[in-house]
DNA sequence: CCGAGTCTAGACACTTGTGTCCAAACTATT
DNA sequence: AATAGTTTGGACACAAGTGTCTAGACTCGG
């Protein structure tokens, strides 16, 4: 729960934002269905209707909830592809580095809106949007690789969909042993040899994130 | 809806099978949350109170699904895993019929109960048991052909994950295009080069359940 | 200290979904 | 035709969820 007393006024007993993470909280770990304002209230201790200051509907929560999907899980792939690089090797390790820190992009909640995406319209057009958005910024950095376009836009489908299969899974890896398999995975998508102070580096990176985690 | 006239009771409007198939239906479509009597009724055009001459409750009915799909995508892939081969490529061809035939294995009824597991208990188990069978079967069939036990297992489980893997991402490539990668995946599953005539019956075999599904 | 703004709680009305009960329609058997 | 068994529909009770309204508690600025 974030601290309620930086409002203005204390006997302010839940922020918006807490509203938002409890919601995000129930979306990913039982779906939409379940995120329901009686069951938010009962886990913040208030009462329902004040949920009603904060948000106009039901819909309106579920709005923001995707309006922050969008600014968390696409935003991140979006940026790092986006980033410049003076190989392709670390165009791509900059990629991977949002499938190794779940604060860049978080896999269950991109599978809680897919999941979502299966009966609402509205989400699915979303959904689709993001895919291809993603997709064709990963398209994008290949190509200023000097990859042809048909190439750079297949190399960017494989290494995105590849990626949504593994969390599909739900394997629970230790990263050393996904770390293990980087220079494979690079080999693979982009045709070249990262050399080591290449894969060394994201390694540092990779170790760096999961030292902060632990703290 | 199945033929209702088999009943000795021709004022018989819905079979036990018409509330099943009503109920598998909005399951694949739209999940197990938006599973309810009262829609099913409507959809079938009965009194929602005649549910309950077939079913003690929802549960139960929740319950015989979970029969169902235990009774055709796990056994599936078991008996096609199970079948004698006289080499693994064929007996990896056998599995692969579960592939390309959705009335052998399912791939929308899964993740529709991969989702369900997400917050359910009970399914949760039967999914993870499920996974674990139908690993077990595939790793039988590898160690059968003369696979040393970890090799086995590992291949099974890359076997399974992968396919697992390519549903999730629920593209919709048409058949002729996945046909083309058969020989790639042989090779990759078990190591050994498909000979000419193995891969034909396989593509065969595809060609006539693609037949038989137009008619 | 008073008024304006912020936030919460409780009561109410409404909808949707579940499960039970019973009457009635229908069929098959005798 | 009477009876037993099968199947359906309508009425009822109930629970859970949403949204609205209002009173009140609290804080801040003037």
């Amino acid at each position: 729960m974030t601290d309620v007393a930086d409002s203005p006024y204390p006997h302010t007993k839940v922020s918006r934002e807490d509203w938002l993470n409890a919601a995000l909280f129930t979306l990913i770990k039982e779906g939409v269905e379940r995120v329901k304002i009686l069951d938010l209230a009962r886990a913040l201790g208030v009462s329902r209707s004040s949920f009603y200051w904060y948000f106009k509907s039901r819909q309106d929560l579920l709005d923001q909830i995707m309006a922050h999907w969008r600014a968390t899980n696409t935003a991140a792939i979006v940026e790092r592809a986006s980033r410049p690089a003076d190989t392709i090797v670390r165009a791509v390790l900059h990629v991977f580095e949002c499938w190794t820190d779940d604060s860049l992009f978080d896999p269950r909640l991109d599978f809680a809106v897919r999941e979502w995406a299966r009966w609402s319209e509205d989400t699915r057009r979303a959904l689709d949007q993001a895919d291809e958005t993603r997709v064709d910024a990963i398209r994008a950095m290949f190509a200023r690789h000097g990859y042809a376009p048909t190439d750079a836009f297949v190399r960017a489908r494989i290494l995105y969909f590849m990626q949504i299969g593994y969390y599909a899974l739900d394997l629970a890896e230790p990263m050393e042993t996904r770390l293990s398999y980087v220079e494979a995975y690079v080999r693979g998508f982009t045709g070249v040899e990262p050399s080591a102070e290449e894969t060394a580096a994201f390694r540092a990176f990779t170790l760096k994130i999961m030292g902060a985690r632990a703290e």
